[in-house]
DNA sequence: TCATTAATTAATGTTTTTGTTAAATAATGA
DNA sequence: TCATTATTTAACAAAAACATTAATTAATGA
């Protein structure tokens, strides 16, 4: 039976925790700018443990910013572009709410002080 | 004596952090969606305490990614669109190196297999 | 088979984060 | 002035995050 495959509705808290530790930062950058790394590579320029990097690693992959595949001995470690795109969106989502509360409050002071909440009327209560 | 404001480097894990709770990712989606608003405010709809929401707002700010103004009794907060920016800037960043990886790996494989690091050469040693 | 290499899991300690309640600070307005 | 309202700071406890070293798992290849 063939299920279908539905993008997993992202945890953004994850997601941001994810990327708020600056090893986990600098091993997404990382593989965004050099394609896919073993584990042995990614913990090589880190001056902390293996396991600490291992961990690192699970964090990123339970998040869905990373994945990874065995290839004999080694497992290899790639971007998921998709996390990136949830985070994006995320933004443009904020951005576009964010604008559109401006464009509402540049709308109130245009019609004038007879509107409510302007600053001028906050002022007098 | 005039200062030139230099937008600060944003602290990119200081600033995931900040977002990285549920607690303060709603309270910025509260601010892009609504504008301003009072501490109180945005304590309200939360059942945890309002000195637990004033420290949250504290990493937000102290993150870049809120303001605060005071206003007679109220601090009113708002959101701080660079740092909005600031997320959006990295994931394209990152998003830029991907796709130049890809390109890459694209025309290695174009150029056939006398490559050394196409898939089908490493399967060999 | 067995030593080597690659990576993870276990056990453990420290630091940070997050929450609580109580107390302190500060502005308002009767 | 003084009670009220708004918010933060202090003191503390519990939970989570992050690191270490030692042990385990798993594949390679001599």
């Amino acid at each position: 039976m063939i299920v279908q495959q539905t993008a997993p509705t992202p945890d953004l808290p994850a997601l941001f925790g994810a990327l708020a530790d600056p090893h986990r930062l600098a091993i997404v950058e990382r593989l965004a700018a050099e394609g896919e790394k073993t584990v042995g590579e990614l913990v090589a320029p880190f001056e902390i443990s293996a396991p600490a990097i291992s961990r690192h690693l699970a964090v990123l992959e339970s998040a869905g910013v990373i994945e990874r595949r065995v290839d004999r001995q080694w497992r290899k470690c790639r971007i998921r572009p998709d996390a990136l795109a949830a985070v994006e969106g995320w933004v443009e989502t904020q951005r576009r709410f964010w604008n559109a509360s401006l464009d509402r409050l540049d709308r109130m002071l245009a019609e004038g002080p007879q509107a409510k909440t302007t600053d001028e009327e906050e002022k007098k209560r």
